[in-house]
DNA sequence: GCCAACGTTGGC
DNA sequence: GCCAACGTTGGC
């Protein structure tokens, strides 16, 4: 029983799965599946229920921070590990040693205007937050508590210059590919 | 166990 | 499209 939530960052291709895949999804809620890297996957151990995440869209123009969803199961088998067919395939995982696990997540909000990278960038406060680290690329990754509420403000502080850049429905230059953190 | 080669991520 | 940074693989 965590005495207190922790805050996590996850991220996804919005081509492949964004927030508002996410919205649509029954009970607004998805199994986040097809992370394949050990320290992603530990973090994702660590979440607990009430855990709040913070939902990036990465690889569009322009990244951003998209939402926030709570963690409403904490972390069991990634089925789409052991399914020949899937884009996550591992063949060394096995049904007795699945190596990979998921959590599900549940929308709490969509942001009216998406916090992009670049507003991020600068804020003093979030200058240690690991996705703006050159570099990273961890698809799961702890917040401050401090970061998710800064994030949280600017989310709620640039309706009007933010929707200016928000993502445009126009089809992405790059083909669609399978993201390793997310397949759906 | 080292480390070069390779594939992938992801911002720009 | 470019390329830096990173994780993984595999020869030795």
């Amino acid at each position: 029983m965590a005495a207190k939530p922790q805050y996590w960052l996850v991220k996804s291709e919005p081509d492949c799965f964004s927030i508002q895949h996410l919205a649509a999804s029954p009970k607004q809620t998805t199994f986040w599946s097809g992370v394949r890297n050990y320290q992603a996957r530990n973090f994702m151990k660590a979440m607990h229920v009430g855990d709040r995440v913070l939902y990036y869209h990465s690889s569009c123009d322009p990244p951003a921070v998209a939402g926030v969803a709570v963690v409403v199961k904490e972390a069991y088998p990634d089925h789409t590990a052991l399914d020949p067919q899937d884009d996550h395939y591992d063949p060394k995982a096995t049904k007795d040693k699945p190596i990979w696990e998921m959590v599900d997540l549940k929308l709490e909000r969509i942001f009216d205007a998406p916090v992009p990278i670049g507003a991020l960038r600068g804020v003093k406060s979030l200058a240690a937050m690991e996705l703006l680290k050159t570099g990273s690329r961890l698809s799961v990754q702890p917040v401050r508590p401090n970061e998710f509420a800064t994030v949280l403000e600017l989310a709620d502080l640039q309706p009007a210059e933010a929707s200016a850049t928000a993502p445009k429905k126009t089809a992405s230059k790059k083909p669609v590919k399978k993201k390793a953190a997310r397949a759906k």
